[in-house]
DNA sequence: TAAACATATGAACAATCATTCATATGTGAA
DNA sequence: TTCACATATGAATGATTGTTCATATGTTTA
């Protein structure tokens, strides 16, 4: 096959250039799209998913988020700082405690946005 | 620390018992869970949302993908199949060509949540 | 201050995954 | 049937990532 911009591409445009041109005309920039793949895979991952779950009942320590899932204090904050970096969820300190929450309601749209459509599945 | 399940846990509860016993008892099966992070895990790929992208506008074959992608169509057509396996789109053969298309309108909705959200940062 | 507790974090490791390459399958034209 | 084209797919590879371990930071209490 022949290349363009190094990477091998059909020879021909299978359906009417016009179609190709207009779509690639209305394409979000790179940066857009990118940005949009690391959103969704914070959330493309059980650990985490499960802490939004649990936050979104209720506001929680790490320490008891780690007892809930079972699993050890060290991968609960690892997860926390990524969904805290994706600004999904926030802190608030409370002694030696740190309480976390869902940054917004919007956090739960989403979740249920994907409930609702595995359920029409 | 002590163990739990064969899990490191902490000692003690932080929070009341209580809410731990209510976020337990409401929390949705683990199936399900895992279910909803691989269900956005498709989602966390730039290629697959440049895909999805792109068939938003247009139905297209996976030629005229890979030129408007410059991607080159193994990498496509592996993408397609996992994008196809989640329900996201489907294919339809004319010919030598397989178009493929939005599976429903219910990816768009789910593509413009999270574009909101970002938005609103 | 020292000790105990709660959380955070860097390094290492195992597992997952996107892409590439080579090739197979499916379709239409000669 | 044979050839050319469009797509699909298995194996290999390099990159990414979730978890664990060890340890550091931050806070309260004695």
């Amino acid at each position: 096959m022949p290349e363009q911009n190094g990477v091998e591409v059909c020879e021909f445009l299978c359906a009417h250039e016009s179609v190709v041109a207009e779509v690639k005309e209305h394409m979000p920039d790179e940066d857009t799209l990118f940005e949009l793949a690391e959103f969704y895979k914070v959330f493309g991952d059980s650990t985490r998913i499960r802490i939004l779950t649990v936050l979104c009942r209720h506001e929680m320590c790490v320490c008891d988020l780690a007892t809930i899932l079972s699993m050890n204090q060290s991968a609960i904050s690892h997860q926390l700082r990524i969904l805290k970096q994706a600004r999904l969820i926030s802190a608030r300190r409370e002694g030696k405690q740190v309480f976390y929450s869902l940054a917004d309601d919007h956090v739960r749209n989403i979740l249920d946005t994907a409930i609702e459509h595995l359920a029409e599945r």
